[in-house]
RNA sequence: GGAGGGAUGGCCGAGCGGACGAAGGCAACGGUCUUGAAAACCGUAGCGCGAGGAGCGCCGGGGGUUCGAAUCCCUCUCCCUCCGCCA
């Protein structure tokens, strides 16, 4: 959410800010409501001035037994009651439309994003070790899980519906490997705390992350209870501090979760995207932070990189891409995506994507700090990054590290979990 | 799922139609005293809109009754206890 008095005050600014998105967005609307909601607050509080000097009166003199003023300015006020309640009801109606507008635009994007409406304008910031290069033609992770027999995509597709994973054997052994060392990693190395979170979330919560209301048509939604399937962790670490004033000298927290993420995914059906690519549930890594303002664009520079150690470890060729205005997600006004090589397609995909929401967030939640004890309470800055998306680490694993004989070599740091140092084909 | 009990400021906790933005306690902040600290005493002190003013709003959320609601009524959410069910 937007700061109402940033739009007031600069709103052809914001308006072309935010125009960099390549929405076509009016900040109109929101000026107009924003006018006709102040004039009426300045009326109705100024009778509501009037009733509160009357209400005291009346007490005072009910307490001195002159109930015949009492009663004559108590009729008095039936009139500017029966106002202020017909003006109360057309302010809320305002507001109701003022605050669903705002909470549907997006975060400014920070001056630091090169503005373009071509997604491909991305910029590369650095790469890690290079493509693998093979004597023969890579297989995809789904020709060579079903051979390893590791992946079971007919099966999970009885139980569940297409577009839902099945690991078996070491495959299991391996995904569940990848959650255990991320999370070793970012705990011990990176200290980061660890949280595991309810799979589920209420409105408020998904509201305050900016899912909704906005996108409520991605995410699984169980309407008995009113409850929502978790889409990244992200939505429930924001939460963590909802409605919270936090203690500024324990700024940044560092959270880390592992959740499975349930995504709808509606119209998202491409050929290339096959097997594990895009499903309807992955796992994921997520790291979060609480920032002060000040402090957010250093804390997400070290968070890419805490994300960034894991494909280190692993040794996966990657890049890591700073991308432009059209790419960012609602909340964003930042964000940098870790892209792993995936030789069956000869592209690279994302397996972590790393933002700074600044104070969007905060504002939803109600996340605030206090620099010190005296001083009033400001809204913090919230970072999200996968670290990282196990499912698509999964096929990079396979595709990058597979052999002429069908089989792939498990890196280094996993072996220990998987409990072996090779998958091969039965 | 059934029956009951709760939700008040950073925390605990009183208030149950008018002098209540809310007693009291703890914690906090400033000061006095002290070489320093503790203790004691005095004082300040919630959040939001607004100009750090005036004013308005906020006692779990929403609605209602009333000239006036923390207080009465309806409704929702969450928490606790007991029963049922279950890992």
């Amino acid at each position: 959410m937007l700061d109402l008095k940033l739009i007031r005050e600069n709103p052809k600014e914001v308006e072309r800010r935010l125009r960099t998105r390549g929405e076509p967005i009016s900040l109109d609307r929101i000026l107009k409501l924003d006018e006709e909601r102040r004039q009426i607050i300045q009326r109705v509080e100024q009778l509501k001035a009037q009733r509160n000097k009357a209400s005291d009166e009346i007490g005072r003199l009910k307490r001195e037994q002159r109930d015949r003023d009492a009663e004559r300015l108590i009729a008095e006020m039936g009139q500017i009651a029966d106002e202020i309640k017909s003006l109360d009801g057309k302010l809320a109606q305002i507001e109701h439309e003022l605050n669903d507008l705002l909470a549907r635009l997006p975060n400014l994007p920070h001056e630091s994003v090169p503005v373009s409406t071509e997604k491909s304008d991305k910029v590369i910031l650095r790469e890690f070790g290079e493509k693998p290069k093979f004597s023969f033609t890579p297989k995809s992770h789904v020709e060579l899980g079903e051979r390893l027999n590791i992946l079971d995509f007919p099966r999970a597709a009885r139980i569940a519906g297409s577009r839902f994973p099945l690991y078996k054997g070491l495959g299991a052994m391996l995904e569940m490997a990848l959650v255990q060392f991320m999370l070793h990693y970012q705990v011990q190395k990176n200290k980061y705390i660890p949280i595991f979170p309810p799979f589920l979330g209420n409105a408020e919560s998904f509201f305050a992350a900016g899912q909704l209301p906005k996108f409520a048509d991605q995410v699984y939604f169980c309407p008995e209870d009113k409850l929502y399937l978790n889409p990244t962790a992200e939505i429930l670490l924001t939460n963590l501090h909802r409605d919270e004033i936090l203690d500024g000298s324990e700024l940044p927290l560092k959270y880390c979760a592992y959740t499975a993420c349930f995504r709808r995914e509606a119209g998202t059906y491409g050929e290339e995207e096959k097997g594990l690519i895009r499903m309807h549930q992955f796992n994921k890594v997520e790291l979060f932070k609480f920032t002060k303002p000040e402090e957010s664009y250093q804390e997400l520079e070290s968070l890419v990189e805490d994300a960034e150690d894991i494909l280190k470890e692993l040794k996966i060729h990657y890049r890591a891409a700073l991308l432009p205005s059209c790419d960012l997600g609602q909340q964003s006004a930042k964000t940098i995506d870790l892209e792993v090589w995936i030789p069956s397609q000869n592209r690279y995909y994302e397996v972590s994507s790393c933002s700074n929401c600044e104070d969007f967030q905060a504002r939803r939640g109600n996340i605030r700090f206090r620099r010190d004890k005296t001083s009033k309470p400001e809204y913090v800055h919230t970072l999200n990054g996968s670290g990282l998306a196990t499912s698509r680490l999964f096929v990079a694993i396979l595709e990058n590290n597979q052999q002429p004989d069908g089989s792939v070599i498990i890196p280094e740091p996993l072996r220990d979990y998987v409990g072996t140092d090779r998958l091969t084909p039965p």
